[in-house]
DNA sequence: TTGGAATTCAAACAAGAGTTTGAAAAAGTT
DNA sequence: AACTTTTTCAAACTCTTGTTTGAATTCCAA
């Protein structure tokens, strides 16, 4: 195969994804991908098809890899009770908030899309959306056995929106006047303190 | 006072408050927005000095608003029992769900800000988010009377959280593979659920 | 090594962005 | 009514955007 070619494809998907993660797609310009990737100008062109064709490419990488993660993620869970399940289940949502990961760009972009969502994304949500919803039912089932179909679906949803405050607002939780810290230890903390919550919760009858 | 000048101000904000809203800053073009309000292209630099002052005082506008609208309910919900405040709290914040109003708008346009925050924002948010966080917190006092300042702080956000994934994620939600409905029933239906949750969850002991 | 395909490159292109201009019109003031 | 200020307008300007071009270079198989 093509070797030479695949290093600058990488570079400029590299580049985009944390352009694209911290500007947005409006927010970014091909010189500024090309520049921190440090190719020429007409590559994008050449091997994407254009901007969209790049954005298509970043977002589909995006996806595959959290839902890659989400996967795994479900097995630890599996052997757990499920209040433990349901702590760690929290505890990696909020993982993006000590460390500035891979996984936390992928959350980023997401978050652009949910304020004007494109069509690539709609498709992928709407064909691929099975592993994160999946896995949070299944929390939600062993809470709520009897529950209706509804109740379970925006129970689930519910439950997947928990943490998405504090990821999303992060820096200015951390700034005045709510001047959260979020190092390993708080983390922790806010951790007990919302599973508990949600425990708490989902524990007492759905009887309404 | 400059009479006739304040329609064209006026019509320009409005104009400019849909489109941002939808858009975004970067989405919203100035002569989209003049296209829109039917008014001259360099009004906007004449009445708002550029597109910048322009949605400064678009964000303005819409802070203070939800502020005023904040303040009224905070009036309502002293009446009643914690639990009942905690349902109109949550209605209230679901509401955008059925009618697309000036609200909605507003809601949007911090969507955008919450992704990427501009200074503006930034300084509205730490000089004049007190109505918001204060009544979050008197709620969350009721529940939780002998709660230190984090964990009343932290409450709070998380309560403020606890619709946001609904309203985000409306339009996605509504389709496959969610298939949500939001008319007013379902939406009410919905304020019930997500109550009965956070009211469980706040009303367990605190200890941990 | 050589020939043809794949890839890179600097430059230019057309379209769109926000802003400026200076004259025309309207409004307000004395 | 005459004069000044405010407001509107069409046009042009400058800068940035994404994309295209065609030659130069690199790669790789025969």
């Amino acid at each position: 195969m093509t070797r030479p070619s695949e290093v600058t494809r990488e570079r400029i998907m590299k580049a985009a994804e944390r352009l694209f993660a911290e500007r947005g797609y409006d927010g970014t310009s091909v010189r500024a991908i090309v520049a921190k990737a440090r190719v020429n100008q007409a590559a994008i062109n050449y091997h994407f098809e254009g901007k969209d064709g790049l954005y298509r490419e970043v977002l589909r990488a995006a996806f595959r890899a959290m839902t890659e993660n989400q996967m795994v993620h479900a097995r630890e869970i599996g052997t757990m009770s499920r209040e433990e399940a349901l702590s760690a289940f929290i505890r990696r949502q909020l993982h993006p908030l000590t460390s500035r990961d891979e996984t936390s760009r992928h959350m980023r972009i997401f978050n652009w899309e949910t304020v004007r969502p494109t069509p690539v994304f709609r498709s992928l949500i709407s064909e691929e959306s099975a592993p994160f919803m999946g896995l949070a039912a299944d929390l939600v089932r062993r809470f709520l056995p009897d529950a209706d179909q509804r109740t379970l679906t925006v129970a689930s949803i519910w439950l997947l929106g928990q943490c998405s405050v504090f990821l999303r607002n992060r820096e200015q939780l951390s700034e005045s006047p709510m001047n959260l810290v979020f190092d390993e230890p708080s983390v922790e903390w806010l951790t007990r303190a919302i599973s508990h919550w949600v425990i708490a919760g989902l524990s007492q009858s759905p009887a309404q």
